[in-house]
DNA sequence: CTCACCTATCGACAGGTGTCAACATAGAAG
DNA sequence: CTTCTATGTTGACACCTGTCGATAGGTGAG
């Protein structure tokens, strides 16, 4: 939309925007967009797991110690393992912060998945 | 709307109309709420599974025939084994007319797994 | 009835996934 | 340096899952 000559555009995230895929509704998926919407899908199909995004979604900013979400009942390797996967999926990104390290939900990623669901009913 | 006595009360849909779950951010989940709707997600997470429910739901009514959408490349038991999971999760219903069976989408399944994922951004 | 067609089920198999204990790595604090 | 704590990685194992061919069931036509 600008007219100025030679913007930089800023990234507003370190997430690639995620403009992927329109309502189910549209349309037929393509066999590349549906691939990588069931990663996404896939990376929430785990009790464990979605237990962990919850947690961290709903502490404020979206973002949690991992000290903060381990207790769901398996070992700790397992909670690093479920973190990995949702963070390879583009839902989480992470930051060491001293001896911590931060997960924080990727919401434009998020949001991407709930609008290909969103149906009108 | 009928109006006489002892009324039978019209059951919408064959779904259980499913109101699960807030929104992610509204709070953690429950083991039980973890387990619902991570089945749902893992309904969505193979490609062909998702090539299949989004060419039901791009079909008008959302509806649509076995015969209809049975080219995703793999073999027509496969495809029948899909169905199966995606009706299993109650995400699909089917339903027989003469020779072929049609498949359709529940709208409000689908809309509660969206408003799950609204995250505002 | 028999036949042709559409869809579901069964049995088998390769590959994927969740889980843990053991170990490795990274900071912070002595 | 060493030690402690917080996370991540590795290797192993049981279980689950996607896929197919073969077969069964259900429906309409003849």
């Amino acid at each position: 939309m600008s007219n100025s000559r030679t913007v930089e555009l800023p990234v507003l995230r370190d997430e690639p925007a995620v403009p992927c895929c329109p309502p189910i509704t549209a349309g037929e998926l393509s066999v590349a967009d549906a691939e990588k919407m069931a990663g996404m899908f896939k990376a929430l199909s785990d009790p464990v797991r979605l237990r962990l995004f919850s947690k961290i979604a709903s502490h404020p900013g979206g973002e949690a110690c991992v000290c903060d979400i381990q207790d769901v009942g398996v070992s700790q390797p397992t909670v690093s393992h479920h973190l990995k996967k949702l963070r390879e999926a583009g839902l989480l990104t992470s930051e060491r912060r001293g001896t911590w390290v931060y997960y924080t939900v990727a919401p434009s990623v998020v949001a991407g998945m709930s609008a290909m669901l969103d149906v009108r009913q």
